[in-house]
DNA sequence: CCCCAGGTAAACAGGA
DNA sequence: ATCCTGTTTACCTGGG
């Protein structure tokens, strides 16, 4: 009954101090924008996009977020060089909301061709198209040891998506529930030097890491297939690395792959190559000690198959590339710029897919091609779901 | 219409 | 004792 709407979550105002506490990731990297060759063709898309409105909205602040964090400093193997203040973007702990709503910017500034800044106040504001799953897997992937206290994970949150510094609270028990739920992630416990005290780490199992990228990637393409067909002639098909597929595809799509591939880019040297392989267990196997600690409880799937966490082996057959789905809707709802809060409860915005299920069934996709899906063994779908009874 | 996935709120248990 | 963390339950919404 009683729907618990209403109930101010604002018991106590988050600390937004946690946010300084985030960053502590040196990513320092190098990456390369691919988007300048990009221009080219698509100039029309330009303009399209520019009407797009808010999907644009979308991923401009992908672009503008992600993509320059992932540009300037590329994660992954990024030496930890100097904890290079360049992620500072629109980060702006300072003033996530300063501006709240003109000002903005700030950061942006050059970059991405800054055409469509005008957006990306709204990217401030509105909520990411990406699940929190998706949100949390990011920011794990971002630390050098791929492996974040759930503190941390609060504050690269913060920092990448200001939409949170205002958002009314609650995202973070959102979190804590998705890390919980989530097959994909997994507790680790840092028992060993690490001085954290409380709590455990968190990192992305790479057995569904795969199917978080696909997340990822589903997650930007529809929009981007929106205004951008897809060319008859998917990069993939002989690319060869992800790398280049990111300057194969024409303009629009190359900044969204760019934003996506940034992350594979990440954890590819993860990817290609198979972690579960012999060669070890996983590759979170940081020294700084993670040890996986299945749990008892390890049931918990919120979508997904019951597959035995990591055991292992598994194997995961290969098989399979399929990327996947489509089906997406996601996004159309921008109207999210001002939805007064009247009843704060609910607010739209959608995020896809974030199942992990590996695919979502048939859906011939199109491009994409990271090969990230190596496994995955079958998703689940299957529906776990017990539903209890509704009550 | 039903089911599923994702989001949100809240209760609760443990630990620091 | 309080706060943080982690788990779990319930409900809602939207999409397929």
């Amino acid at each position: 009954m009683g729907p618990i709407i209403g109930m101010s979550p604002d018991k106590k105002a988050e600390s937004p101090g946690v946010v300084e506490e985030g960053l502590r990731g040196p990513w320092g990297g190098a990456g390369t924008l691919p988007e300048a060759e990009c221009a080219s063709s698509p100039l029309a898309t330009r303009l399209d996009q520019a009407a797009a409105d808010e999907e644009l909205t979308n991923l401009n602040w992908l672009h503008e977020n992600l993509l320059q964090n992932f540009t300037l400093g590329g994660p992954g193997e990024a030496t930890p060089s100097g904890g290079s203040p360049l992620f500072d973007i629109e980060g702006d702990p300072a003033g996530p909301l300063s501006a709240s709503s003109s000002s903005s910017s700030s950061s942006s500034s050059s970059s991405t061709g800054g055409t469509g800044r005008g957006a990306e106040r709204d990217s401030v504001k509105s909520k990411p198209p990406f699940s929190f799953s998706l949100l949390i897997y990011m920011a794990i992937e971002h630390s050098p040891s791929k492996s974040l206290p759930v503190k941390d994970i609060y504050g690269w949150i913060l920092e990448h998506f200001p939409y949170f510094s205002s958002a009314p609270t609650g995202w973070k028990n959102s979190v804590r529930h998705n890390l919980s739920l989530n097959k994909c992630f997994r507790k680790v416990e840092k028992s060993l030097g690490k001085v954290n005290g409380k709590g455990s780490l968190w990192c992305v199992d790479p057995e569904y890491r795969p199917n978080l990228i696909q997340a990822l990637k589903k997650q930007h393409f529809p929009t981007a297939h929106a205004f951008c067909t897809p060319p008859a002639s998917p990069p993939s098909a002989s690319s060869p690395p992800r790398h280049l597929l990111l300057q194969g595809c024409s303009l629009k799509e190359s900044d969204i792959d760019a934003a996506t591939a940034m992350m594979l880019l990440n954890s590819a040297p993860g990817h290609h190559s198979d972690r579960c392989g012999p060669d070890g267990p996983l590759d979170l196997s940081r020294p700084d000690s993670v040890l996986v600690s299945s749990d008892p409880k390890q049931d918990h799937n919120y979508s997904s198959v019951p597959v035995q966490r990591c055991s292992s082996p598994s194997s995961s057959s290969s098989s399979s590339s399929s990327s996947s789905s489509s089906s997406l809707s996601s996004l159309d709802e921008g109207s999210r710029a001002n939805h007064h809060h009247h009843h704060h409860h609910h607010q739209p915005h959608r995020a896809g897919s974030e199942g992990f299920h590996s695919d979502e069934d048939s859906d011939p996709e199109p491009e994409l091609e990271l090969e990230a899906d190596d496994k995955q063994q079958g998703a689940p779908t299957g529906g776990p779901r017990p539903r209890p009874l509704p009550r």
